[in-house]
RNA sequence: GGACAGAUGGCAGAGCUUGGUUGAAUGCACCGGUCUUGAAAACCGGCGAGGGUCAUACCUCCUAGGGUUCGAAUCCCUAUCUGUCCA
């Protein structure tokens, strides 16, 4: 969520910031009024149940000292009457404030570009040389099914379209990923964790999924709870409506699970391959800061993603996302594009991201500073989507013949 | 699945029978100070969160949501979770 005090002290200034998200300033002036009209409800109500405490406080002297108290009940029994609806009109007005602030996305940072979509994102550097190649590279789904990896018919049968059965050595490939990028995270310093895949509705608000983007979420129909679209989820809201010492500070954690999506938005887009799946392995990575070194962090976070694809020698790029391309909530995201030989393009496989203190103010994330407690920062980045990277690697070390080389790195793991 | 018991501040743990001046005793932990060469002990002080205010005042929060009442941590209902026992 957005700062509302400072939407209310620098409305001009909040406003330019989200209009270059694509905000309607009006609906930010709709917001602000609702603010205003929350604050003068809650001053209301409140001077009323002061008054009500303060009678109630005399009746109980009253009835200790003995003394009649029919006047004074008559009198707080009327004030109660518009207790009641002062509460009413202050609840009112809460519910059109909340419902309006927790859908408007993030500040984007200064210095990220503006752009109305991919077209506008701005390259930062490209890492390794693409392979050259004596014959035509195929792609993967090609690949896939030539050396029995991926078996896109049963997972069809099994439940629908987008879902895939992976084999033998794919299987193995997809478990020595997993492995070898936990490790290679946790030498850099983010510490392992394993956590719950079905999540509540609490921890969706916390990070921003719900109640915006509902229809992308795999819901357990009978229970609030809904599958996980990304670890970031379970990651972030562990610290949910706490405080955290300072020194406990920056908190780095890296974490393994399935991810579930709808894919709501994208029908007709990459059907063929393991590109866009319902069910995908990701391993992300999680941060929690302190505001002034959250900057720090999120380098580090991009560089750990993009030294695990130059360990894999898989060549990529570093792309800023413009405005128009920045998630929900996120301030500025970095995206690394793996080059796919087949598609003689860079694909996304790492989304890294710094939502400040966005996700921190709906999930009530703060830390102790010295006597105040403060929002922290939260940041979340892939490393790596795993399917991606075998997408990657199968067509980036593909042989004439259609046989895959292992990378040297995960050799180990296999 | 059935029957009880419980859920209080960072933790432990009073208060609930008998509703009122209890945002909440006490202990531990923590922070500051005195003392000490330094530390420990002892002693003194501070110490939950959110909103509001220049700062007070004031409002809200004793799992959550309802209810009773002038007034609820305390009484009633529901949900969730935990423990114990029975199947």
């Amino acid at each position: 969520m957005i700062d509302l005090k400072l939407l209310q002290k620098d409305f001009d200034n909040v406003s330019a910031q989200l209009k270059r998200k694509g905000v309607d300033e009006e609906l930010l002036a709709d917001l602000k009024a609702k603010n205003e009209a929350l604050k003068v409800a809650k001053m209301a109500y409140e001077a009323a149940q002061a008054a009500q405490n303060e009678m109630s406080k005399l009746f109980g002297q009253y009835m200790r000292e003995k003394k009649d108290v029919t006047e004074l009940k008559e009198k707080v029994d009327a004030n109660k009457i518009k207790v009641t609806e002062l509460l009413d009109v202050q609840r009112e007005a809460e519910e059109a404030l909340v419902i309006r602030a927790m859908a408007v996305p993030n500040l984007p940072d200064e210095n990220v570009p503006d752009g109305e979509d991919e077209e506008s994102n701005v390259e930062l550097k490209k890492v390794l040389t693409p392979r050259e190649f004596s014959f035509i590279p195929k792609e993967h789904w090609e690949l896939a099914e030539q050396n029995g990896w991926i078996d896109f018919e049963r997972g069809v049968k099994l439940a629908k379209s987008r879902f895939s059965v992976i084999n033998g050595q794919g299987a193995k490939l997809e478990r020595a990923l997993i492995n070898f990028m936990l490790d290679f995270n946790e030498k850099r310093g983010f510490n392992e964790v394993s956590v719950p895949q079905i999540v509540n509705r609490t921890a969706l608000e916390g990070t921003g999924q719900l109640p915006k983007f509902e229809e992308d979420l795999y819901k357990i129909d009978g229970d609030e709870l809904y599958l996980i679209p990304t670890s970031e989820v379970p990651l972030t809201n562990l610290y949910q409506d706490e405080i955290i010492p300072a020194d406990e500070l920056p908190i780095k954690m890296t974490a393994h699970t399935a991810c579930f999506r709808k894919e709501a938005g994208s029908a007709g887009r990459d059907v063929r391959g393991i590109i866009r799946q319902h069910q995908f392995h990701k391993v992300e990575l999680v941060s929690i800061t302190k505001p002034e070194e959250s900057d720090k962090i999120f380098d580090e976070m991009v560089a750990c993603a993009s030294d695990l694809l130059t360990v894999l020698e898989l060549p990529h790029r570093l792309v800023t996302l413009c405005t128009g391309d920045l998630g929900f909530g996120a301030a500025k995201t970095v995206d690394l594009e793996v080059w796919l030989p087949g598609q003689a393009t860079y694909r996304e496989i790492s989304s890294v991201s710094n939502t400040r203190d966005f996700q921190a103010r709906r999930a009530k994330i703060r830390f102790k500073d010295g006597k105040a407690n403060t929002l922290v920062h939260t940041l979340n980045g892939s490393s790596l989507a795993v399917g991606r990277t075998m997408v990657a690697i199968m067509e980036n070390f593909q042989n004439e013949d259609g046989t895959i080389n292992i990378p040297e790195a995960l050799k180990a793991y296999m």
